[in-house]
DNA sequence: CCTACCGATCGGTAGG
DNA sequence: CCTACCGATCGGTAGG
């Protein structure tokens, strides 16, 4: 019974399913530069070589487009962040391979116009609805892991912790991306070392 | 001579510059509400009660509202967080002071849709021009002032100190902006007052 | 500061 | 996945 609630994919498989893989690997890139409201189907389209209503048939809707790219950023991230640190055993080790990778993938790139979820936290955090509770909840998941590991690790106040080494991370993402300095992220190491350097060994 | 070169206001005294200034009041909170792009002049003449043309003859050119738009959010911000702390004495009381006077600004709503900065940046790190080039110079300005305070308080690396006060701010806002939850400012507070506790005494 | 208008682009639809 | 189209809204202009 359980697994028949589960919802069908709109696109099973084949060629439509890479169409719309290819839709919104693009889609990520141009809402990390222009924002989720940013991300027009015309434009999208054009940068894909087909057409409007070609694209939007995929997604029935801007709305479900824009939860889509949301989805297919976080998988992005796991790739990117999550992945590469599941190799270190859980608490510090893993602690401090998940805050490495979050400031390569803030250096290196991964998102084309800067981290994704910067910019669309800051879009949405005033327009209530389905899209912003998809990036609230993407953060919140974060937020969650790093707090997790933290306790693990044998931090008194996880969630203080998971806060730090986010607005740590975040602070250099922001930083790096107005002034272009890369010092920044140097800072950002030393404060991530300071701030693991308190945990009880 | 020099004075003679500055720049004559456009709009000199009297009506026309109370009208310039409620329309930029309403203009930096609806900035930091639906950002700098968002800000559409039809929308901004509707919340007036003005017409479309009527407000955009005040500034030529939507590029021209989103710079006096900017201009507008830093006095405000000069007005809320900067003034209130000039009675501290320079070095570490200044800097507790700016520390707290930010943290307050952003807990108590000085604009209506959060920090105007830390939406606006997000908004147009990707977007080369004179719009973003104004917003940088703002936030350089305010990380600027905390180094050189932190310089005077004795820091041995017044950037670093810089950026991390300014990054537990702006993660303090990221987080209760989406979250809501007020304990984030609980924990700025004490990333600060660490941080503080690190300069010489 | 207004009415009346412009070309371009938006999300979305009809019909194939 | 396409062409052709819709009503709404965008920044901006003409003329007063």
């Amino acid at each position: 019974m359980a697994v028949t609630t589960e919802r069908a994919p709109r696109e099973p498989a084949g060629k439509g399913a890479e169409t719309r893989a290819a839709i919104l690997e693009r889609a990520v890139d141009l809402a990390s530069v222009e924002g989720l409201e940013g991300l027009t189907i015309g434009r999208l389209a054009t940068q894909l070589g087909m057409s409007k209503s070609g694209l939007f048939a995929h997604f029935g809707s801007k709305r479900e487009l824009q939860l889509a790219t949301v989805g297919a950023a976080a998988q992005r991230f796991w790739v990117a962040v999550i992945e590469p640190a599941l190799s270190a055993e859980e608490g510090l080790p893993r602690l401090r391979a998940l805050a490495h990778s979050s400031l390569a993938y803030l250096d290196n790139g991964t998102f084309s116009g800067g981290c994704f979820w910067a910019a669309t936290s800051a879009e949405y955090d005033d327009r209530p609805g389905p899209v912003r509770d998809a990036i609230s909840a993407g953060l919140d998941t974060w937020l969650g892991e790093l707090a997790r590991q933290a306790k693990i690790a044998g931090s008194a106040e996880p969630d203080r912790f998971a806060f730090e080494l986010y607005a740590i991370a975040s602070g250099a993402n922001s930083r790096f991306r107005l002034s272009g300095e890369r010092a920044v992220f140097g800072y950002a190491r030393a404060a991530i070392d300071r701030l693991l350097g308190e945990l009880p060994r």
